[in-house]
DNA sequence: GGTAATATCTGCATGAAAGCAGAGAATGTT
DNA sequence: AACATTCTCTGCTTTCATGCAGATATTACC
């Protein structure tokens, strides 16, 4: 790979993660939530059900700061605490779907601003983009690993 | 392009974005700063010096917290108040370089696991992903813009 | 030159998020 | 059956970012 390439990317890609950011960070402020608050969501959207204590763990918050994320969140509605049957001391999180109305309406932009730009790519291209995120998304967790341990 | 393509995208995208995110909001905490405090210093390293009340539109905060988010940084050496000579009234801040060494450090495991990532692309790849990242930014930036006006 | 407009800063107040330490409830261990 | 461990929750406290409204300084306008 030639090095102007890889200059160009250098030069591109921060900025991108800085706009990715400030995104997520306008979204809650504009649901009236809390940065890690809408992580949360995300994180019970996309992985279903999890324990009170999974969740602090993905969070990076104490057992006792998730607690009360989770009655922010149960208050409004946006999320459900179910006993675990088989465990009783633990709690399940799950999300509410059908409940993140606003949120959604809060992602429309997004969607649709970001849509177009799929939309006018080729089948490779797309393919290629696919690809990226499915191997840069573990990445990321794996550095906020690193970077929780290293505190 | 075909379906299944754009499902297996719809899939993975989110939760792509919700690990950049969170990314972001480990990296602010572990450097002992607010998220929205890391923003201001990466946009003014990537954007150059600007006017405070220019910080306070990209940021979202009003003129007086914007004022207290440069005290912040000025007070640990990241960023430095410089007057505008043509109008006096202005105050331009800039990101003071090679301040910034704790939050390298900490962005050090990201760029290492991307890095690894983005080595084993093809130039086609590259290139399609540059690309994108070069239009996602400021589609990004746009419904930044749509969901504060729509608040 | 005098008044209005603009840019930043300050004092005050508030709300919200998070930590910590201990309580309560359930499970496992011997 | 007793004890230790695990999981979540609660009370209390602290920290901190932010808004708001007014103060101050500078510039623009008439």
């Amino acid at each position: 790979m030639s090095r102007p390439d890889l200059e160009r990317l250098g030069a591109v890609y921060p900025r991108y993660l800085n706009a990715v950011v400030l995104h997520g960070l306008a979204t809650a402020q504009a649901v009236g939530l809390g940065a890690t608050d809408l992580y949360a969501i995300g994180a019970l959207t996309f992985e279903g059900r999890m324990t009170s204590g999974e969740l602090a763990a993905k969070t990076g918050l104490t057992t006792g700061a998730t607690t009360r994320l989770i009655d922010r969140l149960e208050q409004r509605g946006l999320v459900r605490r179910v006993p675990d049957p088989a465990d009783r001391r633990r709690v399940l999180v799950e999300a509410v779907e059908d409940e993140a109305v606003d949120l959604d309406d809060t992602l429309a932009p997004a969607r649709e601003k970001l849509g177009a730009v799929f939309a006018s790519c080729s089948p490779e291209q797309i393919a290629a983009l696919t690809e990226h995120f499915e191997r840069a998304t573990p990445a990321f967790h794996e550095a906020i690993e690193a970077i929780r341990k290293a505190e």
